[in-house]
RNA sequence: GGCGGUAUCGUCUAGGGGCCUAGGACACAGCCCUCUCAAGGCUGGAACACGGGUUCGAAUCCCGUUACCGCUACCA
């Protein structure tokens, strides 16, 4: 029997890499055990509800490839429902109304406190009379409705994660399920939209473990089947306390500008409340969902380490092709200005080739646009450190250039004719190759550190290259006579 | 305060009574490779929260303590 398993975040702000994770791990269950993955907004608080923040978990479940089945469900939509539930239970006496408003339980609340006393509802609404509940009714008294927890018993599940929970009944207030405006509180909107969308597994943050026994108690009260539960670990900031705008990036959409890859952004977050053993930690998509159990669930909260998650992007970028990279590093070096669309398809070979040197040394799509720099720009800029370390000796360092030249301008272009040519002139100098190279990388790209200089000449060009050893030669001189 | 959950290197984790002088990964340090930087390889430091049980034997099971987290709304 194929489960039926939801993702259903509230649209107050962005899709948060929590919400991803959970998310993450209900369409692994459903790829993986075969299933139906949904997506339900609950938009209903209208006050913090934004289009925007939809359209904002749309564009991250769309960017992480995280498809649902069936249409979204907009909890907003099915309002009459959540009211007719409520009037269900009324009717069948699991809940009464209550004429108490929020200033009186918040007076009470804080008199308990004062007192150091546990609050509790007192139940004072379930005491009224038939006669005074219909003229309270008839005279518009403004009310909530109230569920009334069987107190003498406890509720108990099986969660998938962390076995049996039993909570006490008595210890589980009489709790509001619709507002005096006939409006439904999450509790009560939660159930009535699952079972409706008849959901099998709810697999969700183990915030909710608390609000479980009260759904349950909702379940049985309305007369439907009990899905299955999953509480999943919290994600936590560096401090250890619950991730929120203080730690920096918390929105997947920020990992996507940061340049991270989807790929690595899931298997990162997988590995945040699951391992699938073995030692393996870099995963394709295709094995995280062949490799994903539920018996392997973490049930403690995990903390979210930017460090790692860049060291698996790096891992990822190494293993990605230079096609598969292609369509997402073009449109960052056009938005660097550092080429257009044009450029890229009218070189594309020479721009694949770039790629594939720089992925390797790169952890991020930035890290590999901003090392693209010197390949991309008519002129270069000398890294104050690089002309101190490299160009120290500018004598010595003009002649070895010039050398350089010479032998380039009349070297066939290619990557075995150059490193034998220039290993040759080294030996001839009686220096050694790295001596030789690596002012030669300062004056082709500015930098110390570049892929290697063979790569560097041929990816350049035979043109640009010697134009750059000309235009340092220069450089060196002018400060010469300066 | 009440209730619930969790507890292995700084971090992510393996571990589900003997295979553990606790394994892997990130980070850190060193070495190797090497034209630089990465990548890769090797090495190192680094953990079973504490106290009681159970058992021939516990990181693994039970109880308590402590710490942390969550819930305790006419928020979700």
């Amino acid at each position: 029997m194929a489960d039926r398993l939801r993702f259903a975040p509230s649209p107050t702000g962005y899709l948060h890499v929590g919400g991803a994770r959970t998310a993450l791990f209900n369409w692994l269950y459903a790829k993986h055990y075969g299933g139906e993955f949904l997506l339900r907004i609950e938009d209903t608080d209208k006050a913090r509800s934004t289009d925007e923040s939809t359209r904002a978990i749309f564009d991250g479940m769309e960017w992480l490839g995280l498809s649902w089945n069936e249409d979204v469900v907009y909890q907003g939509a099915n309002l009459e429902r959540h009211q007719r539930d409520a009037r269900l239970l009324l009717e069948r006496d699991k809940a009464y109304r209550c004429f108490c408003t929020p200033e009186e339980l918040d007076q009470r609340r804080k008199d308990a406190e004062a007192r150091k006393d546990t609050f509790r509802y007192d139940r004072r609404c379930d005491r009224l009379s038939k006669d005074e509940i219909e003229r309270r009714v008839a005279a518009g008294m403004p009310h909530t409705i109230r569920f009334r927890v069987p107190d003498d018993q406890s509720t108990t599940w099986n969660d998938l994660v962390h076995g049996d929970i039993t909570f006490p009944n008595k210890d589980i207030d009489d709790f509001v399920v619709l507002r005096s405006d006939a409006t439904p509180i999450y509790n009560l909107a939660v159930v009535s939209d699952d079972i409706a969308m008849r959901i099998t597994l709810v697999m969700r943050g183990d915030d909710h473990i608390s609000n479980t026994p009260k759904q349950i108690m909702l379940y049985q009260a309305l007369g439907a089947a009990l899905p299955r539960f999953a509480h999943l670990p919290m994600i936590h900031g560096t401090d250890g306390k619950k991730l929120s705008k203080r730690h920096g990036a918390t929105a997947v959409g920020d990992y996507q500008h940061l340049g991270i890859l989807p790929e690595a952004m899931l298997n990162f977050l997988a590995l945040l409340g699951w391992s699938p053993g073995n030692d393996i930690e870099v995963m394709s998509v295709a094995d995280m969902i062949r490799l994903f159990s539920t018996e392997h669930l973490s049930k403690k909260a995990a903390i979210f380490d930017p460090k790692k998650l860049e060291w698996m992007n790096g891992q990822h970028l190494s293993m990605a092709s230079a096609e598969r990279l292609l369509p997402v590093i073009a449109p960052a070096l056009e938005a660097a200005g550092l080429a257009s669309r044009a450029d890229v398809d009218a070189r594309r070979d020479w721009f694949l080739r770039l790629i594939d040197l720089l992925k390797i040394r790169a952890r991020t799509i930035d890290d590999i646009v901003r090392q693209a720099t010197p390949y991309l720009r008519d002129s270069i800029e000398y890294d104050s450190d690089a002309v101190a370390k490299q160009w120290k000796d500018r004598d010595s360092a003009v002649q070895l250039l010039s050398a350089v030249r010479d032998r380039l301008a009349s070297a066939e272009w290619n990557l075995a004719a150059m490193e034998e040519s220039l290993r040759q002139l080294a030996d001839t100098l009686g220096t050694s190759a790295g001596k030789l190279f690596q002012p030669l990388r300062v004056a082709l790209t500015g930098l110390t550190a570049s892929p290697g200089i063979f790569d560097v000449l041929e990816t350049l060009g035979r043109e640009r290259s010697l134009a750059r050893i000309e235009a340092a030669v220069a450089y060196l001189r002018k400060r010469d006579a300066a």
